[in-house]
RNA sequence: GGAGAGGUGGCUGAGUGGUCGAAAGCGCCUGACUCGAAAUCAGGUGUAGCCGCAAGGUUACCGUGGGUUCGAAUCCCACCCUCUCCGCCA
């Protein structure tokens, strides 16, 4: 969330940074209600002096004053039950609103309602359509792969099973996402696949409710994790980090579900939406001044896994509308992905990493500080970007990586990995 | 899952109804002594909110959330976590 205070001193900027965003919040009647709150809270505040000070009386009086003031205590004491429920609604009011109003966006994102407007930077790799490319479903049926029937049997649709060597590719990818992360300094962990709800809300995601993505465990303040953004995020939760330890980076390793709830037909085709998958995650806590140069050395480390990969992609700078709530910049690689249909034509790029810039943002949520060397304590910024999200990867690397013979290549930095060279 | 013990500031640890944001020690910071350091001595040393130009005042925080009370770190209830033993398991 925002610093409420910048949220007043700047009510302007934080309206049109939420119209660019394409997020309904009414600022001005959330400023009345911040104004209310503040007013509630000093009301209970100031009976709450009063208590105090009678109790502080009552211990140098004499016995026949004690009466009159255990009455006036009673007195006070009804009077700020009264206002401390008034301030808890209040507040959760406030707070449920507070979540609401995204992170401001960095003043080079491109500004647009909806996805049309992201921005391709770069790319690198020329793709190549092919006519009679297969898609990863067929050919993974034809090899058999993967087994998204049975997946279906046993766990419903969306989920899968991998079969044979592409089972072994993605452990190899995941050991290799790792690798590359290590040799960025990132220090490598596995993460629960579990967290608490309230962890998720820090990350910025909804746990429960309608719209939510998340797989939420009953009867229990649990829930699956989207991402192991959630639990690296949460690793440091409550905490004030010592400036000489950041930037602290983290790789995690952890299986992602997700409902997709509403998300069928052509963008959620085969592996490129599925219910789990297992993901490589880098994270970063930093200073506040470090965030953006984080920001490119996240985005270096997931083109130099994709270039040594060898598959063509390119670099969007997403804009404002499809920023979600916690980033203040971000930027995908999307992945030339030549069964992947768009419109009429075969072969598309599709979304393989993403990389945000969260700025104090979750840092605010999840309580995470730092104390600078002067003393003085601030939020953090975290960063987070996917290093390998094996199934798309995986879908990726079998439609790339097909041959006209009908064989399918192994990249050749995955083949230390796997110790085969051929998936089929 | 069952039984027991326990969760207090950066750390160790005292505190079982008011004098407690909290003893003491350690650590850390400043100063004195010293050529310098160690030792010693003196002082300081949590976070967040609100009021205030400031000095300062004030509210909250002793695992979390409720409750009792004029008043709760302290009493009661629920939950969470840690440790020991038993059971079960990988």
């Amino acid at each position: 969330m925002l610093d409420i205070k910048f949220i007043r001193e700047h009510s302007e900027e934080v309206k049109t940074n939420c119209r660019n965003r394409n997020v309904g919040v009414d600022i001005d009647a959330f400023l009345r209600l911040d104004a209310e709150r503040a007013g509630i809270q000093r009301e209970t505040e100031d009976l709450r002096h009063r208590r105090n000070e009678i109790a502080a009386l009552m211990q140098t009086v004499s016995s026949e004053q004690r009466d009159g003031l255990i009455g006036k205590g009673k007195e006070i004491k009804q009077l700020l039950g009264l206002r401390e429920a008034a301030l808890a609604e209040t507040e959760s009011i406030w707070m449920e609103q507070m979540l609401r109003i995204p992170n401001m966006t960095h003043p080079d994102a491109p500004v647009s309602a909806s996805e049309e407007g992201n921005r391709e930077i770069r790319h690198i790799g020329e793709p190549v359509p092919k006519e009679n490319a297969k898609d990863h479903v067929e050919l993974a049926k034809e090899h058999d792969l993967i087994d998204f029937d049975r997946g279906a049997k046993v766990a419903g649709t969306k989920f899968y099973y991998l079969k044979g060597k592409l089972a072994l590719l993605e452990l190899a990818l995941m050991r290799f996402a790792l690798d590359e992360a290590m040799s960025h300094g990132f220090v490598p962990v596995t993460t629960p696949d579990l967290a608490k709800d309230e962890m998720i809300i820090g990350s910025g995601f909804q746990p429960r409710g309608e719209e939510s993505q998340i797989y939420s465990i009953e009867n229990h303040d649990l829930s699956l994790i989207g991402t192991s953004e959630i639990t690296l995020g949460g690793y440091h939760a409550g905490e004030i980090l010592a400036e000489d330890q950041l930037p602290i980076r983290y790789t995690g390793l952890s299986h992602c579900y997700r409902t997709e709830a509403g998300t069928y037909g052509r963008e959620s085709y085969g592996l490129y939406r599925v219910h789990q998958f297992s993901k490589v995650e880098m994270y970063v806590f930093c200073a506040p001044e470090q965030s953006e140069a984080m920001h490119a050395e996240l985005v270096r480390a997931e083109e130099a896994l994709w270039s040594k990969l060898d598959i063509p992609y390119r670099v969007i700078d997403i804009c404002t509308g499809d920023l979600g709530g916690p980033a203040y910049r971000k930027y995908d690689i999307e992945a030339w992905m030549p069964g992947k249909t768009a419109g009429d034509t075969k072969g598309a790029f599709g979304e393989v990493t993403s990389a945000s810039n969260c700025t104090d943002y979750q840092a605010r949520r999840l309580n995470i500080r730092m104390k600078r060397r002067d003393g003085s304590i601030v939020h953090v910024h975290t960063l987070n970007g996917t290093a390998i999200a094996t199934s798309r990867a995986m879908l990726a690397i079998l439609e790339n990586y097909q041959k006209p013979d009908g064989s399918i290549d192994v990249p050749k930095a995955l083949i230390p990995y796997c110790g085969f060279s051929k998936l089929a």
